[in-house]
DNA sequence: CGTTATAATTTACACGTGTAAGGTGTAACG
DNA sequence: CGTTACACCTTACACGTGTAAATTATAACG
């Protein structure tokens, strides 16, 4: 009911000054400062029966850190960002972190407040998942010039912290793969909320049929929204044009499950009238009926690594821009491959 | 590089005092304060000049608020329980709250830790999502006893908050659903982390058996962890049995998901082999094929109203507890009745 | 016993803010 | 001209903490 009680309070109850209290209560071993162990077992009591807690806000305040690490994810439904945002709470609780969550939905002016925050000194450091932020080049500048940390996940910029999967490479194996199994006409699922998000994909889609020998057919590319429905629709209607495609590539997994959905709804098997693939290596897409063929990136890694920057980073805001480039994986499964019979 | 400016400098630049500074911009009009339209003017421009953002931490110390609201999750691959966290955070960033998430992993020494945190004054309030608070009691109590808003999702208690739906009338128009089909060997996936968040869905599945004359057969009842690869082993076993289910109910849509895979890989189709229910609504179940039949429950209303719960009893600690049970649906799709041919 | 070294504790300041209370200066009015 | 009223601004305190510096108590030693 009463307010929490403070050192104060502890102070008085035990009979001694408020600094005797805090410094027993911040006792790290082999201090400068030595306590009576009376004294000591005295205030510890008084502690104790007052239910005493530190008020973290005054001990951030004090100490100019705040244990807390501002995250900006796009949305809640892609579970790619899913598996990225458990790495990165994982690796945060392991250092006692904290995480304030930021849903942006892609809206620059909530990421542009999110930003505010870490000024204001409520956060120690943010991590930044895909957004705008090339939009907001001039807070973003302004922060890096007062030097506060942040990493983007992933975003690759030179002169800042970034983790990042080899999409290039992914995208590249998926292709030749989809190419080997003899596709021509390869569909293109382009979840295209963010240009510089899908762009390496949309590339190299292009490329790698260009060096195949086929010419790039614009009609088999499919711009969508972000969604399972939108991913729903856009194979809808890659399927129902008068020369539809053998294969089906959705640029990310959550896509591709309402891609999947529409094939068979329409009666047509996988991957035996149409093959499908996904990208990002989501648990779901294993669960998946067949089970999907995908290009693994190791999130709940990337996003430990994440933090692992940032945290050092805070701790030396100095040091030369760390940069990871993770590895990508081919997956092949059901969706592409049929069991052999 | 430097420090973050502060009031002072502020008033340093415009050569006034500190709290002038402060006056102008906490700006409430019609306040008892007046100041000069010029020196206002003085004060505005070398904020503006200087970058001022208003240190939050002091803020809150000061104020006795953080606007911050802690939210305890149990895991972030359950679509369920993302659908109540984006309408929490919808509604948290509505009033221009932050939101600092915990993700428990039904690991009740995590709970603990994040209790703490509301001790410590770093929130205002918790919306506990599933956890093990009822082993916690003592924690509990004790913030209760200090008037620390909490709201509990759902968990229905008497004395506290909470929001709920009505998983009793949604399991029964699930069951009376699955046994008007004609389904009398009716598994169960029963996902039981918790016995306390199953023991309503699983009390309800014997006791329409009952009623309808069906003995409660145990070896249809399938207990198993909380992930879809979960579902999906729960599922086979079902299957395999000697006498296997012509109907599949997971206490969940997640489950349903790996269960559906496994009645796939066996080559047996739904409904007319198996059927499958699921359980919560979840935008995925739409996406499954077929559709997946469940009962809905409106999670983002429910995060939403979470939230108002807690802002109201933040706002008035001593109003009497304020609870509210949502009605459920259920949505008949293609995974329990086939389209008509 | 007086001095001194050192252990134990306290006083004092800082972190950055909001705001009550006090102090100036100017204008109005008797 | 003296008083009063008011607009404007400043001084002063509080929020709860960590810690340097100053102070007091204790013990050691000549």
């Amino acid at each position: 009911m009463a307010r929490s009680p403070t050192q104060a309070d502890v102070a008085k109850l035990a009979g001694v000054s408020r600094s005797t209290v805090s410094f027993v209560l911040n006792n790290r071993r082999g201090r400068a400062i030595s306590i009576t162990e009376k004294t000591r077992q005295k205030v510890l009591e008084a502690a104790q029966q007052l239910g005493y807690a530190p008020n973290a806000l005054a001990r951030s305040l004090r100490s100019g850190q705040s244990y807390t690490v501002g995250v900006l994810i796009p949305n809640l439904y892609n579970p790619h960002y899913l598996e990225l945002l458990e790495g990165i709470e994982q690796e945060l609780a392991d250092h006692s972190y904290h995480l304030a969550l930021v849903v942006t939905n892609f809206d620059p002016e909530r990421e542009r407040s999110c930003l505010q925050s870490l000024f204001q000194q409520r956060l120690d450091g943010l991590i930044l998942m895909p957004t705008f932020w090339d939009l907001l080049s001039d807070e973003v500048r302004l922060l890096s010039d007062r030097g506060r940390p942040m990493v983007f996940l992933p975003d690759e910029g030179s002169g800042v912290d970034w983790v990042a999967p080899d999409i290039r490479g992914g995208a590249e194996m998926l292709m030749e793969h989809l190419l080997a199994l003899g596709h021509c006409r390869i569909g293109f699922i382009n979840g295209a909320v963010r240009p510089k998000l899908t762009q390496t994909r949309h590339a190299v889609y292009c490329e790698k049929l260009v060096a195949a020998g086929v010419p790039c057919d614009e009609s088999l590319i499919c711009d969508c929204g972000p969604t399972m429905q939108d991913g729903y629709q856009a194979a809808t209607k890659l399927l129902s044009s008068s020369r539809p495609p053998t294969a089906i590539w959705a640029i990310n997994d959550l896509l591709a499950v309402g891609a999947l959905r529409a094939i068979h709804a329409r009666g047509l098997r996988v991957p035996e009238d149409v093959a499908l693939a996904g990208f990002d290596g989501t648990a779901l897409a294993a669960q998946l009926y067949p089970p999907l063929t995908t290009i693994r990136s190791p999130a709940r890694l990337m996003g430990r690594r994440a933090v692992q920057i940032l945290l050092r980073r805070i701790e030396d805001p100095k040091c030369k821009p760390m940069q990871t480039l993770f590895e990508t994986e081919l997956i092949v499964r059901r969706s592409t491959v049929p069991a052999k019979a």
